[in-house]
DNA sequence: CGCTAACCTAGAACAAGTTTCAGTATCGAA
DNA sequence: TTCGATACTGAAACTTGTTCTAGGTTAGCG
């Protein structure tokens, strides 16, 4: 379940590793301030200290480089929630349980949410590879709670793809301001119910 | 459940409801097309005959615009679904025999399936209202769908909202491409079944 | 009918995402 | 070390959403 994020394409000199560490560093500094709309590309190159042209260069639109912010995040939180696994007794419970911790980290900085998700469900096709490695990502995250005996049935598998489209709608309805953080704690223990439907086993 | 969109706020004369329908008739024509994308301000302002202006007097934004489209789309949908209503054994069956038929129905459209989605998930707090009202425009569908001889419990509600959430989402990763009809198929129906979960009544 | 406020039009202007280009710097191979 | 290819810079240009302005039109009311 190692989810590295794709170290692939051509492999980039140091200097290169460093401005792209910059410009995500960037990203996520503005869009910790304002959110999506602060996030403006001629800001970010600058506060990378690149030029408008290279910044488009390692991420071809806003959108690309505002999923690329959350991918790194997301390498974060994975490897924080590892550090201390949830301890509930059922796989539906562990799940409900690290959904919730990644939720309130997420509301510390509801700014840096707001434009990573804004980004992630705005994304067209061009986009799509990246945002596939989001949710793979996510889904790692998921399955990682579940902390199953045996690999995960297709039953159990099309539970965690429910479990992650109401995450994230769920995350977009409470940034736009229409659902209370209770809400959207009760739509989470509501939608991983599911898991328990699935799967018999109480280990 | 006479889910009529508000229409609320100052009466309009005859002109001007002339206007804002020529104007959403160019905005889903656009749509129809090209997707979201396709749905240029003075593209709609032009093919419905006013000036850009009056357009933004009508509609404070592009979103506000294409979540208006997609409330107009939305009621001709509940309209059309009640014709015939699902015929399923269980609550749960005929939700998701509704929301497959809803999903064939933008299948037929999907550039204009985009444009609405895209906006909806895109739009930020000052378009809330207008969404809250899509929002409640798809719970009464739902609800219909369910036919529930009492009024629905919390806890239904709650299964309704994971429903939504799903729902949206799944459409989502299918307009970008990400997922297959039959793989929203799948989810529509998973995420059904906490209906029954929910609702001991087989009527 | 005549008045006034609200509405509408054409068009310029502005903002931010994106593209382009000419010149300079860096990298990797010979 | 030198050369050719690739990457980077700075700046201008282009696109489309949004705002603003000046002047003409409409609706409703006395």
């Amino acid at each position: 379940m190692t989810a590295e994020v794709k170290p692939s394409s051509p492999p980039l000199t140091e200097r290169q590793e460093a401005r792209r560490r910059r410009i995500l560093h960037a990203s996520a500094q503005l869009a910790s301030r304002g959110g999506f709309d602060a996030v403006q590309m001629r800001e970010v190159a600058e506060a990378a200290g690149v030029a408008l042209g290279t910044l488009y260069r390692y991420f071809p639109s806003k959108v690309h480089l505002l999923v690329a912010t959350m991918q790194d995040q997301l390498q974060h939180m994975h490897t924080t929630l590892r550090k201390r696994p949830p301890a509930g007794e059922s796989a539906a419970e562990r799940v409900a349980e690290t959904l919730m911790r990644a939720f309130r980290a997420l509301q510390r900085e509801p700014q840096l949410a707001d434009a990573m998700v804004r980004a992630l469900t705005f994304a067209d096709r061009s986009v799509s590879p990246e945002v596939d490695t989001v949710s793979r990502q996510t889904t790692a995250i998921i399955l990682d709670a579940m902390d199953l005996a045996d690999p995960p049935g297709p039953e159990q598998l099309s539970a965690v793809r429910v479990i992650e489209h109401t995450w994230h709608s769920a995350l977009i309805t409470w940034l736009s301001g229409r659902a209370s953080i209770a809400q959207v704690k009760i739509d989470i223990e509501t939608v991983c119910r599911l898991i328990d439907l699935t799967d018999p086993e109480p280990r």
